[in-house]
DNA sequence: ATGCCGTGGAAACCACGA
């Protein structure tokens, strides 16, 4: 079975490249991230059509996360993360889908650091790191996917040296990543290719596609039992290139069979 | 070194992204 992850950086705008890349890669389960549209102007129809059920937790202009399957029914099981009652921004959805389940999660940006908006994601990345704990903990199969926003190494960006400063990269935020991953998750992309540079967001400005000049944010975060299925991972690098796409391409992983 | 582009929403600019 076939699992991804995209941030379309705008659900509706992005419609015709999201309906196309589900038409020919047929992931059977999708997250998306940055939906960037209300609960009530979510693409339900379109999605439908295109062969997938779907839960969403929409928000007005900012932020917005979406789970959709093919087949198998979605059991919702949050919508929110524990720790901030005031916390207003749809950036976590989680579900049960064919046993294992799935978080799909829009990390903050962060940016500028130092700040409010770091403080921000750090606070939201403990909040994460806490949940993630009481998942791991469960021993049921798990999957924590999503837009990161966090660049773990320097393997994973074009020029380290140009983002030591940025949220994205700053010791705080690898530091972060690192105490979750340490939890025992196994980040799907590295099991698959340890040392190979992949990227999985480039900047419109610049020709940064056309120059290779990415971040590796998007990631998969897989629970042992989910882990030991894992049989490929890739990222979809040619829908960057399409018309009218997202600064972030779809990143995948495969699995043998349903790990429980 | 840099929001130079792109999106959404409100209002012909702004906030925000990474």
């Amino acid at each position: 079975m076939k699992i991804a992850t995209y941030n379309v950086n705008g659900v509706n705008g992005r419609l015709p490249v999201l309906i196309r890349w589900l038409t020919e890669t047929q992931p059977d389960i999708v997250c998306l991230q940055e939906l960037k549209a209300p609960d009530e102007k979510f693409p339900e129809q379109a999605i439908k059509e295109a062969g997938y059920h779907a839960i969403w937790h929409g928000q007005k202009s900012w932020n917005g996360v979406a789970i959709l399957s093919k087949s198998s029914p979605i059991s919702e099981v949050s919508r929110s993360l524990d720790g901030d009652d005031h916390d207003t921004q749809s950036r976590y959805l989680e579900a049960v889908i064919d046993g294992i389940t799935i978080a799909c999660l829009y990390l903050p940006n962060g940016n500028p650091a130092p700040g409010p908006k770091f403080e921000y994601k750090l606070r939201w990345f403990d909040r994460l790191t806490l949940h993630a704990a009481s998942l791991y903990a469960s021993g049921k199969p798990v999957i924590l996917t999503g837009d990161f926003n966090v660049i773990p190494t320097e393997l994973d960006v074009y020029k380290p040296e140009r983002w030591v400063e940025d949220a994205l990269f700053r010791p705080e935020t690898r530091i972060a990543f690192k105490t979750l991953v340490d939890q025992g998750w196994t980040d799907a992309i590295r099991k698959i290719y340890p040392t190979k540079v992949i990227y999985t967001f480039f900047d419109y400005f610049r020709n940064a596609y056309g120059r290779n000049a990415g971040l590796r944010i998007d990631h998969f975060l897989l629970s042992p039992d989910i882990s030991r299925h894992l049989t490929a991972a890739g990222v979809d690098h040619a829908v960057r290139g399409w018309e009218k796409t997202s600064d972030h391409a779809p990143v995948w992983i495969e699995l043998s069979k349903t790990a429980h």
